[in-house]
DNA sequence: TCACCCAAAAATATCGATTTTACTTACAAA
DNA sequence: TTTGTAAGTAAAATCGATATTTTTGGGTGA
């Protein structure tokens, strides 16, 4: 990729993908020693990544003490969705109303291309199509200060998602709601499209929420 | 403070100063030899401020060609303003809802304040004070996400602020208008409180986006 | 005159070593 | 026991120097 020419930038994205894939617990210290042997680079890179990291709360910084993976809990999950839902709902009606034809074809194309993955099978490539959809069913918002909040708390979601590690997915068909925003967007029907976008976060976040609790009573009873 | 005890600190709070009271141009480069000299520290506690800076969108950063502040334009101004307009009137509506005594007891507090300081005459004092009155107003909001958001917005907006260089401030009172969102949202009326929330920046925008006009044909002229 | 290429200069990016800070353990005094 | 203190250890923070990359400026040829 073309952002992966300076070490900074590797340090960036390789850290990030531990810290929402879960690989780097949550409230587990992110030692710099350790991540500057494995990614086999010196202090500053890893450094330069980790505070680029903690300024987009993907990564805690304690002065003088080094960083840490955020903790998680059903509380802050709960603000994350609901802050999601409220802020991408004004994002998807500003994208209806901007939106001109490349960004009309821009999603009918990754609509297309999510449906072809198998989502289980081809997980990264699943994963990264999933991304660019809902990206692009807002990326046509004038505000790009709200686009990329919104894909930040996307970001922080998916950690939620691979946190909660559902033993399997919900049988309802994601990809019929994927179409139904997808079709009330192209007919510029913000309304509906935002309707449906928040109801589809909120399926997925009730079933995580379900999925979050369970550990957290498990855990619960083991202690 | 507290936060200023590593250089990193240190160098991140200052040359947020620097952006955002313009004193570093928009659109000009921003060096690091040349900032580690007048900041008399080394490279590293430099390069993370900047890096941790252009993940706030306070700096630009352009892989392996260096660190600039940030353009400027009317139209980003306009997206700014529209973004902060929305995203703050549901963060304001939430704390209504949600604020407990000590919430109100420092909304009080910080109006006080803001009234017993002279904008001109104690500036930094009461630019402080009223980035700390409009903080307390969204505090209670339970979404940290939102209410970081929110603040993030106000520090670009200050800078545009501080960039258009007003001859001379309105005459409409602006603690008039503090004190009716104070006023409304102490009275728990979220609706109220928000729409004079957004009128009150709306005006302030304007006038900003007046001047900000102007500079623009000045500019103009003089090519 | 203009476009193009190459060498010198400047600036960024990175590393390895040093300094500073925070945490832990051990021990002594109350 | 509890409290306080001091030495030792581990890690982060920082620095100075080096390696890479980009920019600049001048010269050449069409």
């Amino acid at each position: 990729m073309d952002s992966h020419r300076s070490l900074t930038s590797r340090a960036y994205h390789q850290i990030r993908e531990m810290v929402l894939s879960g690989e780097i617990q949550p409230g587990s210290r992110i030692q710099i020693d350790q991540l500057r042997k494995s990614l086999d680079m010196g202090a500053s890179p890893v450094r330069e990544a980790l505070s680029t990291l903690s300024s987009e709360q993907l990564v805690v910084r304690s002065e003088q003490r080094g960083f840490w993976a955020p903790d998680v809990s059903v509380e802050d999950f709960k603000n994350l969705l609901d802050t999601r839902l409220r802020v991408e709902a004004i994002a998807i009606s500003d994208a209806v109303e901007h939106g001109d034809p490349a960004w009309e074809e821009r999603i009918v194309m990754l609509q297309y291309r999510l449906n072809s993955l198998d989502r289980t099978e081809k997980a990264i490539e699943w994963e990264a199509a999933h991304r660019d959809f809902h990206h692009a069913l807002i990326a046509a918002c004038p505000s790009h200060y709200l686009v990329d909040f919104c894909m930040q708390l996307y970001d922080l979601a998916v950690r939620y998602r691979n946190i909660a590690r559902p033993a399997a997915y919900p049988k309802r068909k994601i990809s019929n709601e994927h179409q139904g925003i997808a079709e009330a967007a192209l007919a510029r029907d913000g309304d509906r499209a935002a309707r449906l976008l928040v109801e589809h976060y909120r399926k997925t976040g009730e079933f995580l929420f379900d999925c979050l609790s369970e550990q957290d009573g498990a855990i619960k009873e083991a202690v």
